[in-house]
RNA sequence: GGGGCCGUAGCUCAAUUGGUUAGAGUACCAGACUGUCGAUCUGGAUGUUGCGGGUUCGAGUCCCGUCGGCCUCGCCA
């Protein structure tokens, strides 16, 4: 056990500290060695000091110092000071202050890391998580890891103060099939037999509000047994809640204000209530899903009747199977190459689309390879229909019955993507 | 479950058509240096090319198998 305690965290001393003793404690974070004199960083999840040793204070101490290595975890005693002029690091916090260390102890040595702890991490996904513990000493997984922490801190304040209650329910249960494979767990009281593991809490909550607890809320983890994808884990934390006596307003209201707080507390992002809203007949037809994603723009247009005058074939036996056609204005593709087009239609067709017409609209009316299918007036009332402005691209995607909902909208979603017109999640709020 | 890509120094990656002793940056080690903060300078050490088999005069490179990873489709609210 060390005789030094902490007094200060390493994100915590200011110009007005100057003159004080403290003592602080953490990860070497890097080491500057001028012979001479010897800078380190010192690191905790609070922030980075740094810490001057200088060979005036002892022979002893100082060749103490020269051992220190990246990660060595250390104690230091020592006066905070102005940093000389000209010396002053503007991207710390602390950067105005260092530490003149007269005490060091070094509380663990620490191996060479397989990997640099650093912001941007050019490690693989596989060694990070071989060695987790060096990962969550990133700052930016420590960001990730507080930041989560405070939205779930503040979804419970906010929600203890409209009466709701937190209440765990049971995790080994029996199987409540959903659709997504249950997890199973073997039960060694009853041989051969197994317990399941919940998809969401669903089946309790009725139970809750049966026995009265009129509003009930749980952050808790969800188990479905299924396929990894990208973005896509086994199990995960799903906010649930349930109440009684109310209508849908009430809900959205609830909701609403719960987002919003979010934004507040913890983005520091003022949101206006009430969001947008949408029938789900809109929502389908604007956007091909029931869940749209706002942050982009593009909505599909039914261009049916207009290209059904023309020759061009796909569109036609679409349309005579029960399909349509639809648009989609993509505004930034007008400087998009027949390859950049290409590799769209590509990557459309791994989610079931049968192709990407595409129209761009230049000095003399519309351009593509298949404009000789289309009569002159059935190009300008396409233009007109997609809002068609000079340099813009236009997307047509021939949507079969069967295709249309479930996919299309992860297409349109690649596309905003690609095309840079996704905008951040707030700016939704603002109405953009 | 199907398809694609990848596996080389601690890490990130290179290595021409199959050709001599597998390289670079960084990390690491040693030395120098009193104002650095991606410290700098000089020098040094570092490999079962994932594993097993095959083709070949010769394999990091080609073929087969296997293990691991990433992406993707199916699946999944």
């Amino acid at each position: 056990m060390s005789k030094l305690k902490r007094t200060h965290t390493s994100g915590q001393l200011r110009i007005t500290d100057v003159k004080s003793g403290v003592t602080l404690v953490g990860w070497v974070s890097s080491v500057r060695d001028h012979g001479g004199l010897i800078f380190i960083d010192l690191r905790d999840r609070y922030g980075i000091t740094q810490v001057v040793f200088n060979p005036n204070r002892g022979k002893e101490f100082y060749e103490t110092a020269g051992q220190l290595r990246p990660e060595y975890v250390v104690a230091i005693k020592g006066v905070v000071s102005a940093r000389p002029e000209g010396t002053v690091n503007l991207n710390l916090d602390t950067g105005e202050i260092e530490v003149y260390a007269d005490t060091l102890e070094i509380l663990n040595k620490s191996e060479t890391p397989p990997f640099e702890i650093e912001d941007e991490s050019k490690v693989s996904l596989e060694l990070r998580l071989k060695h987790r513990y060096l990962d969550l000493r990133r700052s930016a997984m420590q960001k990730r890891l507080i930041f989560r922490h405070k939205v779930c801190q503040t979804i419970r304040e906010y929600l203890d103060s409209l009466n709701f209650v937190d209440i765990e329910t049971p995790v080994l249960t029996k199987s409540t099939p959903e659709g997504a494979r249950d997890y199973l767990v073997p039960s060694r009281v009853n041989l051969g037999k197994f317990y399941a593991l919940p998809q969401s809490p669903q089946l309790f909550k009725q139970i809750l509000m049966v026995a009265g607890y009129d509003r009930y809320f749980q952050i808790v983890r969800c188990f479905r047994d299924e396929d990894l994808r990208a973005q896509r884990q086994p199990e995960f934390t799903q906010m649930d809640m349930e109440m009684s006596f109310v209508d849908e307003n009430d809900i959205i209201q609830v909701i609403e204000g719960l987002m919003s707080t979010i934004f507040d507390k913890v983005v520091g992002k003022k949101i206006t209530t009430p969001f947008p809203r949408l029938s789900y007949r809109e929502a389908m037809s604007s956007y091909g899903c029931d869940a749209p994603d706002l942050r982009f723009g593009m909505r599909l247009k039914d261009v049916s009747d207009i290209v059904q005058r023309s020759d061009f074939k796909v569109f036609l036996d679409t349309i005579k199977s029960g399909g349509q056609v639809r648009g989609i204005n993509a505004n930034g593709c007008g400087n998009y190459s027949r390859k950049d087009i290409d590799d769209l239609t590509a990557f459309v067709g791994q989610f079931g689309a049968k192709g990407l017409a595409w129209f761009k609209v230049e000095e003399n009316g519309l351009s593509s390879s298949i404009t000789k299918f289309f009569p002159a007036e059935t190009q300008e009332k396409l233009q007109r229909h997609m809002e068609h402005e000079r340099a813009i691209c236009s997307f047509l995607l021939p949507i079969s019955p069967r295709w249309f909902p479930s996919r299309l909208r992860n297409s349109v979603f690649i596309l905003a993507r690609r095309t840079n017109l996704l905008i951040p999640a707030y700016s939704t709020f603002h109405g953009l």
